[in-house]
DNA sequence: GCACTTAAGCAACAGCGTTGCTTAAGTAGT
DNA sequence: ACTACTTAAGCAACGCTGTTGCTTAAGTGC
């Protein structure tokens, strides 16, 4: 009998149910494997032979890639590397300058635009107050004018589209706002449809921590692999990278961590139930009890590990950002308290999970943004089962 | 029997980055997706054109891999349906008994194992009891004497392999055991390998919450969508389906549910830890307190709808199962009362997500297990590319 | 300077889904 | 009955994919 294995493509996001591939797939597929690995490869480069071990395709068919990716101006030679005994292997560079991506982040009182390259790297930041809450006329004209000023740039490369992230809730799958909390007047504003046509530009809408969690992503070295960003702001959220791939939930729902429980009976929270860690977190902020705060941010992100096996939780967010130390400390805290508990012999055991400040700072979301956009020309990463060579 | 070697279960995680697709790879992907339309479509089958629509294949494509699949005996034609105005669509239907596979389920004190055809219904069960802690010898004999038993069933068609499940802690990719609690000597065991290794056929080892949330994703009618089974017995412990595919994290640890802490300074629980769920829960059912015990559960289910954004949570396990009503209400009173809390109005809306017991009842996991072999080949329905892109 | 090793390209090829057309098998109108 | 139309499905040729077999390029080591 044939061999009747599934191998997964990656998704380009909101398709309802499976579809079925052909060659032009195929071709994407392989294409979009070969730029994420050049593009992880960064300024350092790699062999077509290397990428041929990495994708399991042939060195034949590496190099017929490769030769369409430097005829679009995707990829470039750059030098030698040494010689390991024979012809000395052509290193290949992404060339990040060929395009470029916009990112827009859509916070409640500021907007961030960034222009970035295919790296991911921001050739270019704008930033301009926002009142959310004052209504979709005003904040489309700020948007217009700060992302004309980045398509102004002279003679850049093509733009592939803008990513825009907003504070949830809203459905990425539609590119639309629900009830932003205190501006109901956004309520069902088919914000990335409008945008798009605006601009004349492809546009993907999603929450600022999915933003966020997906910008990371790109910076860790592993393709696959989980990990959560938490956010503490004026609220609190979270980005969830599972396997590699960002998580949304079927709703755009995912990562409503800041209602997570972790005190029955606790402190009601604004958003109606008791104990909430948001509740808890916010409500020590704002007596000073950083370390307090801190220690319900780092028993939610105990649970997030435990619940989600993850290698790593990222935080961020305004509040974080103002006090770094106090909560990296208790969420380690909270975390090697946890790793304690899970006996330490054995082959089962594992180390704490690591904990970090976002790097990017105040940029990591709308540097996100722009990831939105530049994450499907790449593959996502997600690992492929691999071929099961005919019989 | 052809390609069904160890080799068609490759450990899917594990592997280094992402893998490139070729001819074999699109044609085995665009199989095992038309099987697991098949499979989904039941008794009922599918016309070749409904097969075309729903995978965005041609016609044409379709008929070739139909064709393949009969030649195979893994479909076969089964009437017409009435006429539209043109010729009738001649129905097809998956071959059930076209391949068998067995699900194990080794629990604390009772082995369950059950042969199943393609449709993943029984088609035998056995029960003995078993001795977990006993020692690795003991329990080998008796799931040898029993597989054995299943396996000698006269003239069945090929069996594709053994699905096994047990209590975690455990690695799915390497097939290995860790410190399952109360029985030392299994840590470290390569239970996957011998098992392959003495009945010949190709092994699956996986936690029993994990196989049980597989069988269970398959009886759902989206191929798509997110659920969480939990599962509540002489431990607590979940299996996440989410975007339709099940998530084990990285190191086969995702869903521990029963150490999510949702009371701080709550009472110690085993691991070490305070006011853990599934601390809450068995002290409750302990002390006769039923409903005690379903508000915690429920509360957690609560946490866990909101972080993943899941469609539906089912409940199993032989404390559940003992009293399905109280957890039934209790879990569904607090995700009511969570539903309550996120506005009523507007598109971003949703009602509260809907409980039941998990299908199956004392079988679930066997089943489950028998699924780990069956679910690579119809695909897991994981969204994909669209085809066409181009640039 | 010869043998060897490693890198990469050229050309022919097998196999995938697609396209264009034909055949099969019904319904509906006259 | 007969024609016209509709829908389902197959046959044959085709374009394009990655693969295979071989050749060329460019180093190292004795």
């Amino acid at each position: 009998m044939g061999c009747v294995t599934s191998n997964d493509f990656p998704s380009l996001g909101g398709v309802a149910g499976s579809v079925g591939a052909n060659l032009p797939a195929l071709r994407g597929h392989n294409t979009a494997l070969v730029l994420g690995l050049l593009r992880a490869a960064g300024e350092a480069g790699v062999s077509r032979l290397e990428l041929a071990a990495r994708t399991g395709l042939t060195p034949q068919a590496v190099s017929k890639i490769t030769a369409r990716l430097r005829t679009e101006g995707l990829a470039a030679e750059a030098g030698r590397r040494a010689s390991t005994g024979g012809k000395p292997a052509t290193v290949l560079r992404l060339v990040p300058g060929a395009r470029h991506a916009l990112g827009l982040h859509l916070d409640r009182d500021e907007l961030t635009a960034v222009r970035v390259d295919l790296a991911g790297r921001a050739v270019a930041v704008r930033h301009a107050p926002l009142a959310f809450a004052a209504g979709a006329e005003q904040v489309l004209g700020t948007v217009e004018r700060e992302v004309a000023a980045l398509l102004a740039e002279d003679a850049g490369p093509p733009v592939l589209g803008v990513g825009v992230a907003c504070p949830g809730p809203l459905d990425h799958t539609a590119g639309v706002l629900h009830r932003v909390t205190g501006a109901p007047e956004w309520d069902g504003f088919p914000l990335r449809d409008v945008l798009a046509a605006r601009f004349g530009l492809p546009a993907v809408l999603d929450k600022d921590t999915n933003a966020a969690a997906l910008g990371l992503a790109q910076g860790m070295s592993a393709g696959t692999g989980s990990f959560g960003y938490l956010h503490l702001g004026t609220g609190l959220g979270a980005g969830l990278v599972l396997d590699g791939s960002l998580y949304r939930g079927p709703r755009t729902g995912a990562g409503e961590f800041g209602h997570q429980i972790v005190q029955l009976d606790g402190p009601r929270c604004s958003c109606g139930q008791q104990g909430c860690i948001e509740a808890l977190c916010l409500a020590a902020v704002a007596r000073g009890d950083l370390p307090g705060a801190a220690r319900a941010l780092g028993v939610g992100a105990a649970n997030l590990v435990e619940l989600l096996d993850i290698d790593r939780v990222l935080l961020g967010g305004r509040t974080v950002l103002d006090h770094p130390e106090e909560f990296l400390g208790g969420v380690s805290r909270a975390l090697a308290a946890q790793a304690r508990t899970r006996g330490s012999a054995g082959p089962g055991a594992r180390t704490a999970v690591s904990v970090a400040l976002a790097p990017g700072g105040a940029r990591t979301v709308a540097d996100g943004a722009a990831e939105l956009v530049l994450a499907p020309l790449f593959g996502g990463h997600r690992p492929v089962r691999q071929t099961g060579q005919g019989d």
